[in-house]
DNA sequence: CGCCGGTTTGAAGAATTTCAAAGGGAGTGG
DNA sequence: CCACTCCCTTTGAAATTCTTCAAACCGGCG
C-alpha cells in the first residue's frame, strides 16, 4: 500500500464522475479511505465466478473484462472495464461474484473493502450517486451488447464495437490520433462479440478494404468515423458520455 | 388513480424485496408515495428509446420487455420483466430511456414520478439498498444474456432461456406445475435470443423430443427440470434468488 | 365461414464454424 | 546476431448451423 495512493487516485476520480462535480468533502474521504493498490499482469485473473466478494476494485489503468466460460471451452467476454470503471459493482450487495473478472493487459488496479465502500456511498450521497450512475452505464452498455451480438452480422458487430470502444477512450480523452489506445487480440474480439477468431479475421479485413478502419501496429485506428458508425448502427446514447454529441468530431 | 393503490403495491413490494424485511417505516412511505396505476394491453409501448423519462415503472402484474430495432427492422429483445421487477431504473439517472420498453402480454403497471422516487431513496435507505439490489439483478442477468446469446447453440440457448424464466417465477410463488405461467410466442424467443423464428421453432421440436420440456397449451412446461437445467448449463447463482438452492425441488 | 396470429414444414442459400496449417513479428537465449 | 519459440494473424476448404423465403396448417374468434 504505496504512501500516496492520492497520485493514483485522484485520475481515476476524474474519470469516474466526469462531468458530476464532488464537492470537495466527499472528494476528501474518497481519497483518504484506505484502498489496495495493485499491478494486475496480462491474463491474470482477478475473481472468479461463486467466488465470495469482500471488496470492490477501480480500474486505475489497463484493460479489464468479466467473462464466463461456457461448455466446450469457449469463452464470453461480457464486458470491457476501461480506466475509471468499477467493474464488480453487482457484487457489492450479493458478496458473491457472478461472473469472473480478468485483466486483459497489465494493469493498475486499486480495491476498496465492501464495508468502507458501503459507508463511503452511506456518509456521501453524492459520490453514491455516482456510483450508482456508473453501475447503470454499465447495464445500459450490456443490454447494448445484447442486441450487437443478438442482431447484428459480423461486420456490423465488429463496427459496433470498434465504435464503442473509441467513444468510450475518447470521453475519458485517451484517444488521440482516431486510435482506440489499447490493442485488443483478434480472440479477445471474437469472444466478446460471440464469434469465432476466423471469422473475426475475415470481418476486420472487409472492414479494412472497406477503408473504415486501419491498423497502426496492434491497434485499431478509426479511418472514416461516420463510415464506421453507420456501418455499426452506432448510436452513442446508451453510454451517457459527459461529451454527448461533440463525439462525432472524433476523426 | 385508484382510491386504494395499497392493494396493489403490497403484493408488488413482497415480489420486489423478496427476504429484505422493510421495516413498516419504509414500508408505510412507499405505500403513501402517490402512483398512477395503469392497466397496458398486449403490445403497447411505455415508452421509446430516446424519450425523456420522468417517471420510473413498476410491474405490478403480466410480462413487459424492453427492446431495440435493429437494421432492416428485426427486433431484439434484452429483457423480459416480470412482476415485481422496476424495468426502467437505468433511465433514474439519466432523465432519457436509452432502450424501448413495451407490453408483451396485458400488464399492469404502476409509474413513480422520478422526483418521488429519488426522495423516497434518500429518506429510506433500506428501500433504496432494495432497488439497488434490484438493478444490479438485472445488470447480472443481462451480462448472463451476453453469454447465452454469444456461446451457447440454439437448443442450448433456449433451454438457458426457460431455465431462466422458470426460476424467476418460480422464486416469485408464481410457478405451479412446473410451468412458466407466461406464455411467450416464438417470434418473442426468436427476437429474445437473437435467432430466427424458424429455427426456434425447430430447436424447441428437438427439446420435446428430447422429452425435456412438454407444451402445455400456449404454456412451456418443464418435462425434465435436471436434463434442461443440463442442456442449458443453467447455473442460477446469478439470478440471486432468496429461494436460492431450494430451487431444484421444481419438477 | 373466413380471417388472424401463431406454429409448422420444406428446401435453397448464406453466414459462420471448424479443422488444419502456414505466415509474421517480437522477444529470449545461446 | 541468429535461431527458436510463442503468440497472434492469416489462409484454404469442408462441414454445419442458421436464415430466408414461401407456403401450409391450426385453433380461436368475430
Amino acid at each position: 500500500m504505496p504512501h500516496s495512493q492520492a497520485a493514483d487516485l485522484v485520475p481515476w476520480l476524474a474519470r469516474f464522475c466526469g462531468a458530476a462535480a464532488l464537492n470537495s468533502d466527499d472528494t476528501v474521504a474518497f481519497l483518504n479511505t484506505p484502498v489496495v493498490i495493485r499491478d494486475i499482469a496480462a491474463g491474470q485473473d482477478i475473481s472468479l465466478q461463486g467466488d465470495e466478494a469482500t471488496s470492490a476494485c477501480l480500474v486505475l489503468d489497463g484493460l479489464l473484462c468479466t467473462y464466463e466460460v461456457v461448455g466446450a471451452g469457449s469463452r464470453q467476454i461480457q464486458a470491457y472495464h476501461l480506466s475509471g470503471d468499477m467493474p464488480d459493482l453487482p457484487a457489492l450487495h450479493f458478496g458473491l461474484n457472478t461472473h469472473s473478472l480478468s485483466a486483459l493487459r497489465q494493469s493498475k488496479v486499486a480495491f476498496i473493502t465492501h464495508p468502507r465502500l458501503l459507508s463511503l456511498i452511506a456518509e456521501h450521497p453524492l459520490l453514491g450517486a455516482c456510483i450508482w450512475r456508473k453501475a447503470m452505464v454499465d447495464a445500459s452498455i450490456s443490454r447494448s451488447w445484447v442486441t450487437n451480438i443478438g442482431r447484428r452480422p459480423a461486420r456490423a458487430r465488429l463496427a459496433h464495437l470498434f465504435c464503442e470502444l473509441f467513444a468510450r477512450f475518447d470521453a475519458l480523452g485517451l484517444a488521440t490520433d482516431a486510435t482506440i489506445p489499447v490493442w485488443i487480440t483478434q480472440t479477445e474480439m471474437a469472444d466478446s462479440q460471440g464469434m469465432s477468431t476466423v471469422h473475426v479475421n475475415r470481418s476486420i479485413q472487409e472492414l479494412r478494404r472497406s477503408g473504415l478502419i486501419k491498423m497502426s501496429g496492434k491497434l485499431v485506428t478509426i479511418a472514416d468515423w461516420e463510415g464506421l458508425v453507420e456501418a455499426g448502427e452506432f448510436e452513442p446514447t446508451y453510454l451517457h458520455l459527459k461529451s454527448q454529441g461533440i463525439l462525432p468530431a472524433a476523426a
